[in-house]
Formats: structure tokens, C-alpha cells, sequence
DNA sequence: TTATAATATGTCGCATACGATATAATCGCT
DNA sequence: AGCGATTATATCGTATGCGACATATTATAA
């Protein structure tokens, strides 16, 4: 009959295997499987977690100095920032010079996570069972594949 | 004054770029603002892309087998499968042996697809600016960092 | 056999991401 | 000075992903 329950055609040289976007994008939600257990502690998602690491690093962005080291727009910035500000972690406030800016500070709350930060970053390194020197490697690699991407089009 | 405008302490020594995490992240980003504006054409989502792509490739498999391959669950692929039956991309059926089961058929017009689907592939693998060779060892080396990630914990 | 456990799918709430669009502030040009 | 263009942020609608939970079907065991 033509509709078999066990037909399974084989129709295609295309395995998703060996997709380089399937990788990325399978490896990016392992990612998160592993980081959101460890961040509950925290009261942080994945995505607000890597905001922090930014505002650790650098205080006083503005949203859109923030969303060029995140590669993300404002409008999925702005609502993920009121979320953190309602926990206190950060203070979202017009710039006196240029109102159109809005300058995230951390609180004194959001700096102290950072100490505790330290622990999740050590257990999910290890979890990728990489040595230092591969996952630099990697960091490159990966790095320079989202640059060719992102400058896919451009002149 | 306490809250001057330009006090950007340097907080740490953790820089966002050397994140591994933040590079899948960002490239999966990337991958996805490539594959978007092409995808239009087809009417069809990146994450629905990557399912069609099994499909394509294993026709009549069930949801739980689809997950399995995409690494997804059933509460993120159930309401994906029916916008793509909704534009009759696909067929969900129960399966007549174990109703449990709903059984995932491409229709003629979602096969059709496969075809327009190889020219945006070569498109988006030209932007990616790699050599075969390159390519293929990445995917390796990500799947083996999604595997490590996967069985963290596990015995 | 029949109650219970296990399995497969689905629903709901929440938090991203992004395109399209709105709003407000600043800039640039005359 | 003033007006149109640009810039910075925000709002809205849609589509993922996932945890928690609900439902239905099949398997298992007393």
C-alpha cells in the first residue's frame, strides 16, 4: 500500500549531522540545559547571566553600548533589563546629557553576585571537558565563523 | 562626586569574548540572522528549517524520534508541528498501533521544498567563509562539546 | 484482571529574539 | 531659530525553548 506504516525514505544527501548551524545550534541550547540549573541559585536565565558578565566587566553601558558587546537590539534588551532591575540587580537611568540614553549601573546586590558567578563558570568549564588551550582555540574559531556571518552582505 | 558619568570600573578578569558559552551563543545568532530573511521565501523559521531537514532526509518518524534527533522535547516541537501543518508542510497522524504516538508524514508540497532549500544551504555555507576540511573538523569539535555537555552529571 | 507505573504527547506560563513600528531627544542644515 | 533627518530606546506581535503539569495510552505486576 502506499501509505506503510514503516516507509522511511531516504530521500537526501543532506544529514543534519553535519550541519555547521546544527552544531551551533544544539551546542548553544546544551549550553543552556547546563547553565540554568546552576543559575537558579541566582535568580538569573542564561541570557541575563551573560548580560552580567558584560556589566561585571564594563558598569555604567548605556542599552545600546550593551547590546553591541551582546550583538542583540534594544527591544530584546530593554524588557530582559527591567527584569533584572525589578531583582535589584541593576538601575536603568536616562543620562543627564543625552536623554535619549538610558545607563545601566549595577547595585551593590548585582556586584555581589559576581563572587558566586565564579563558582557556576568553573563547573560548566569543566563540563565541556576541554583543556584551556582547545577552548581558546574554539573561542577563535567560533568567534571568527559569527564575524564572517555577521558580515555576510556587507561591503 | 559618587556618581560621576564616566566611572567604568574594571571590575574582573572575565572578558565576555573569551567565553565559549557567548560564542555559541552569538554564532548561533548569527546563523540564525543568515538563514532568516532567506527562509522567507519558504515561509518557514530557522528552527523549523532544521526540522524539515530531518524530515527530508527520515520521513514518517514520531515526535519523540524528531526530538531526539533535534535534541528538543515534545512541549517545544508539538506547536511547531502544526504551524507547519498549517501551511501543509506536514501530515501529524496517530499511530494506528500505539495511539500514543503521532507519526510526522512530509506532504507533497513540503517535499517540494527540499529543492529551493539547497540553493539558501550554499548560500549560507559560502557565507561562513570555510573551507571543507575547516567545516567539518568545527562540526566535530561542537558535537563533541554538545555530547560532553549533554551526559554532564550523568554516570 | 485490574490497579499502578511508565510512556508519549500536549498545555500553560515565562523569558528570550527579532521584525516592524512608535516615541522622544538630538543633530544638521539653512 | 526652526524644521526635517538621525539616533536611542521602547512597544507589539510572533515563534521558539523549557519547566511544571495534564491527559491519554500502553505496559506491568499483584
Amino acid at each position: 500500500m502506499a501509505s506503510s506504516q514503516n516507509d522511511r525514505s531516504e530521500g537526501s544527501g543532506l544529514k543534519l549531522d553535519e550541519f555547521l548551524c546544527f552544531a551551533v545550534y544544539s551546542a548553544n541550547h546544551a549550553f543552556n540545559r547546563v547553565y540554568q540549573p546552576l543559575l537558579q541559585k541566582l535568580n538569573l536565565t542564561y541570557p541575563q547571566f551573560i548580560a552580567m558578565i558584560v556589566l561585571w566587566t564594563e558598569d555604567n553601558l548605556t542599552v545600546g553600548e550593551l547590546g553591541g558587546k551582546l550583538f542583540l537590539q534594544t527591544n530584546t534588551l530593554t524588557p530582559m533589563l527591567k527584569r533584572l532591575e525589578a531583582l535589584e540587580y541593576i538601575e536603568r537611568r536616562r543620562d543627564g546629557t543625552d536623554e535619549r540614553q538610558v545607563r545601566i549601573k549595577l547595585t551593590t546586590k548585582g556586584r555581589k553576585l559576581q563572587a558566586k558567578a565564579s563558582d557556576i563558570i568553573c563547573s560548566v568549564r569543566s563540563a565541556t571537558e576541554l583543556e584551556d588551550k582547545q577552548m581558546a582555540q574554539m573561542v577563535r574559531d567560533i568567534g571568527a565563523l559569527r564575524h564572517s556571518l555577521a558580515g555576510h552582505g556587507r561591503s
